[in-house]
DNA sequence: TGCTGATGCGCG
DNA sequence: AAAGCGCGCATCAGCA
């Protein structure tokens, strides 16, 4: 070994070392960085380049006086850093060093950082970033200071990065050498300088929280699991961001000074000032839903920092930790998982969570004042607010499900499962749920002709293709599929939720960028329409399940927005589009020929022609004709499609694919194309298309009749492009989903707060509808005054909505998917009304 | 072994 | 060059 060969080290280096090969092709091997023995921070590289190489110094080439030029705009000298590589040895060819040469190399790194003991460390690039901290993602974690072990470290990118992006990054690299001279000259992350965090656990303590709970408080808890009703699920910290510093209050610890009763006395003080003040979260649902499931408390949430944010940038992410850092340049102060969930020291978990309650509040200040434009902040105000609020009770109540029924639909499908196994058996024993495998046996072995490859280029074995294969196996494959699907998602995929006979779903209301809440764990918007699946979920003795849906409410406000005369007509006199569109395509082909007829004799007493068949078709009604065949349901609902699919932007060529895989008509490119000029025809849709695509390119951006906006950057593209194409359609769609959602979930808030929380106890929302669970002695009051919302839902005029085309819904009283109508029920119940 | 992307499919 | 929109999730396959 040779001392300070290196210039400027005081390492002991070994020009012998043959950790790994690359001491092989290296002209100077085992290079250690340089620097004084107590620098201000340490830089740790990539690995010497051909300059370093030949001259045994650590960045001297371009990348090096790239660094200097960083570091003198910013005010650093590179006679205040130790700088080094992650490996020591020049790698051959440029190329980065292996995994294998990185953790040989660790050896020489851990032994710089041992001496230097560095208290900051710039990480330059990825290659750092996962040696030092094992993380990986250089363009997520840059800038961000990260603690770990009384070390503070800042990943940045490598100024090669910079160098090769043509130095379109050098501002970024630049003010991250500001964040590294800041932490040097603050002695850590600077922004801890206004954190006054108190951990509570004294009642002194106590009274001292109490008595700073005025004005705008933050609040915020912490949790063993993220599920409140999971078997050890416990709140391991709650507390509040207030003008006098963060208090945390530790509940389930091991260090918790605190008995469960003397948390609840504490909760319960603690609410009564909440009344009060005005209470700002991050995602409010979520802790709000927890203290009451644990502590029985409803807890008010005014601003939610999170939903404020998707109201300002519904295209971005809305994390606290991600907005702390874009509105206020924060540091990381995330800690791992494990000791979130109530694994770490006290003082360390309260600093984690004083965090959050600091950026909580900060971020209300900040986004309360961004919150400018009147027209978002009534849909804060009066939508999205209001709806977090009510949604803690919807998931607090839960679904509830029938466990005889859960039975019965799980038997049906398990012997229509083993049924269709059976029978595609015949043709080979594979894996029938692989797609590949089933390609392979399809394509290959049975030798049929692919009809359709997959995006990558693999052949398709979807549903669209198999349609287009004459073989007996397709029907036996779709229902396997089918019945593999349901049993999966909808009988054992919902199992493990159950509690006390109920799943409690997780909505979120920023889950869309067009306004519509999602749902997840599990998703109870995708729920089958097949009565055996749906009526799982229904009200237990005493209470009945109301759905109300709003009727055809997309294509109600297509006519309102683009004032297609027709359409408005449609409406007025209560004409239902889909029905007439499926007769127009089937008049056009002379297609259903048999089911015309006999639907139509079956009406009329008589035979008929075919044209006048149609006719009597036309006249009598989709439900008449239902009645008669249920197979007419199916056709309507495939011209449901095409209709939604012309009206949001389809193209002759997609139809022509939907009729031939759900009609199975082939027709020629020319007849597809009059199919949608003939629907043009009679809704001439053309001149509001074109208007929603000009207000999208000219502000680049478009409102639902709420004021929600829809940001589609690329509508302002200057060229002809795919990403335009595609803004310019969600352009014409969002306005009208966004409006349909808004009004759905303003007719949820109304129902909410015309009854009390014991009598009507909301459960879904699936887009134009709610489902509700209403007390037996209310049902039919409850149903009249729903369907009257839903005709003039009492929001409008907070919105000054004035609608030319009437709205209105109906109600189902029963299990979902078997519900009736109020006047069946009214006959069926007569008299146990109050 | 756990993660990611692709595929496929349920709903509105 | 390509042309309905919006979701969540189970499964498989490839990869580390």
């Amino acid at each position: 070994m040779e001392i300070g060969e290196t210039s400027g080290s005081i390492m002991q280096r070994d020009p012998n070392c043959t950790l790994c090969p690359l001491h092989k092709t290296a002209d100077f091997v085992c290079l250690l960085g340089a620097g004084p023995r107590r620098p201000q921070a340490m830089l740790i590289g990539e690995a010497p380049g051909q300059r370093e190489d030949a001259e045994g110094r650590a960045f001297v080439g371009r990348a090096g006086q790239l660094l200097d030029r960083m570091l003198g705009e910013v005010g650093l000298s590179r006679d205040d850093l130790y700088i080094t590589n992650v490996v020591h040895c020049r790698p051959p060819n440029n190329r980065s060093p292996t995994r294998r040469e990185i953790s040989a190399c660790m050896k020489w790194l851990n032994y710089e950082v041992s001496m230097i003991k560095p208290k900051i460390i710039a990480l330059l690039g990825n290659v750092a970033l996962k040696a030092m901290l094992g993380l990986k993602g250089i363009k997520k974690l840059r800038g961000r200071p990260i603690e770990r072990d009384g070390v503070t470290y800042l990943p940045m990118y490598h100024p090669s990065y910079i160098l090769r992006g043509d130095n379109k990054d050098l501002p970024t690299g630049i003010a991250d050498l500001r964040t590294l001279k800041d932490i040097i000259e603050y002695g850590g992350v600077p922004e801890e300088r206004d954190l006054r965090p108190t951990l509570v656990d004294t009642w002194p303590k106590v009274e001292q929280m109490l008595a700073a709970l005025t004005g705008s408080v933050s609040v915020d808890i912490e949790t063993t699991t993220l599920y409140p009703w999971a078997k050890d699920a416990r709140v391991v910290m709650f507390g509040f961001g207030t003008r006098a510093g963060e208090f945390d209050v530790p509940a389930f610890h091991k260090d918790s000074p605190w008995t469960d009763k003397d948390i609840s006395r504490i909760v319960e003080l603690a609410t009564d000032k909440l009344e009060d003040t005005i209470n700002v979260y991050h995602n409010g649902k979520y802790d709000c839903l927890w203290m009451k499931v644990h502590y029985g408390v409803n807890w008010r949430n005014d601003f939610d920092t999170l939903l404020a944010h998707y109201l300002i940038d519904e295209n971005s992410l809305h994390g606290l930790e991600f907005l702390a850092r874009l509105y206020f340049g924060a540091p990381n102060w995330d800690i791992p998982l494990e000791e979130k969930q109530g694994n770490a020291p006290l003082p360390k978990l309260a600093k984690y969570h004083a965090h959050d309650l600091f950026y909580t509040r900060k971020l209300f200040f900040e986004l309360s004042h961004e919150l400018k434009d009147k027209q978002i902040k009534r849909v804060f105000r009066h939508i999205l607010m209001p709806a977090a609020n009510l949604f803690v009770h919807m998931e607090h109540r839960g679904c509830y499900i029938d466990a005889t029924r859960m039975d019965e639909a799980e038997r049906w499908l398990r012997s229509e499962l083993t049924k269709a196994e059976l029978a595609l058996n015949k043709w080979g024993k594979i894996n029938w749920g692989s797609p590949k495998q089933v390609g392979k046996l399809l394509y290959n072995d049975l030798s049929i002709k692919c009809p359709q490859t997959t995006r990558k280029g693999a052949p398709s074995t979807s549903e669209s293709a198999l349609n287009q294969i004459d073989h007996p196996a397709v029907a036996d494959l779709i229902r396997y599929r089918g019945h593999r699907q349901q049993l999966s998602f909808f009988v054992e995929g919902w199992r493990p939720y159950i509690v006390n006979s109920r799943i409690h779903p997780s909505f979120k209301l920023h889950g869309t960028v067009t306004g519509r809440p999602s749902c997840e764990h599990p998703n109870f918007q995708q729920v089958p329409r097949d009565t055996r699946i749906r009526s799982q979920i229904t009200a237990p003795t005493g209470w009945t399940l109301v759905e109300a849906d709003l009727s055809q409410i997309e294509l109600r406000l297509a006519a309102e927005l683009s004032r297609v005369p027709s359409m408005m007509e449609a409406f007025r006199t209560g004409l239902d589009i889909h029905w007439k569109t499926a007769l127009g395509e089937l008049e056009r082909y002379a297609g259903q020929r048999e089911l015309v007829l006999a639907t139509a004799r079956a009406a009329q007493g008589s035979k008929t022609s075919y044209a006048e068949g149609i006719e009597i078709l036309r006249k009598m009604g989709p439900d008449a004709a239902i009645d008669i065949d249920p197979a007419w349901k199916e056709i309507r609902k495939r011209a449901k499609a095409v209709s939604f699919g012309y009206l949001y932007g389809m193209w002759h060529k997609k139809f022509r694919i939907y009729a031939r895989d759900n009609y199975g008509i082939v027709i020629s490119d020319e007849e597809a194309r009059k199919s949608r000029e003939a629907f043009f025809d009679l809704y001439p849709l053309t001149t509001w298309h074109h208007s929603c695509q000009r207000i999208a390119a000219d502000y680049g951006y478009v409102r639902t009749m709420t004021g929600r906006k829809r940001r589609l950057p690329h509508a302002q593209d200057g060229h002809d492009s795919p990403e335009r194409a595609e803004a310019w359609r969600q352009a014409i769609n969002s306005p009208i989903q966004g409006t349909a959602s808004d009004l759905n979930l303003m007719v949820l808030l109304e129902l909410a707060s015309a009854y009390p929380r014991t009598v009507v106890k909301p459960i879904i929302t699936v887009h134009d509808a709610i489902l509700a669970e209403v007390r037996d002695d209310y049902v039919e009051r409850v149903a009249t005054r729903l369907l009257e919302i839903m005709r003039s839902p009492v929001m409008l005029k907070i919105f000054d909505i004035h609608f030319a085309v009437p709205i209105c819904g109906e109600v189902k009283l029963g299990p979902w998917g078997s519900g009736v109508s109020l006047e069946r029920w009214r006959r069926e119940n007569a008299g146990n009304q109050k």
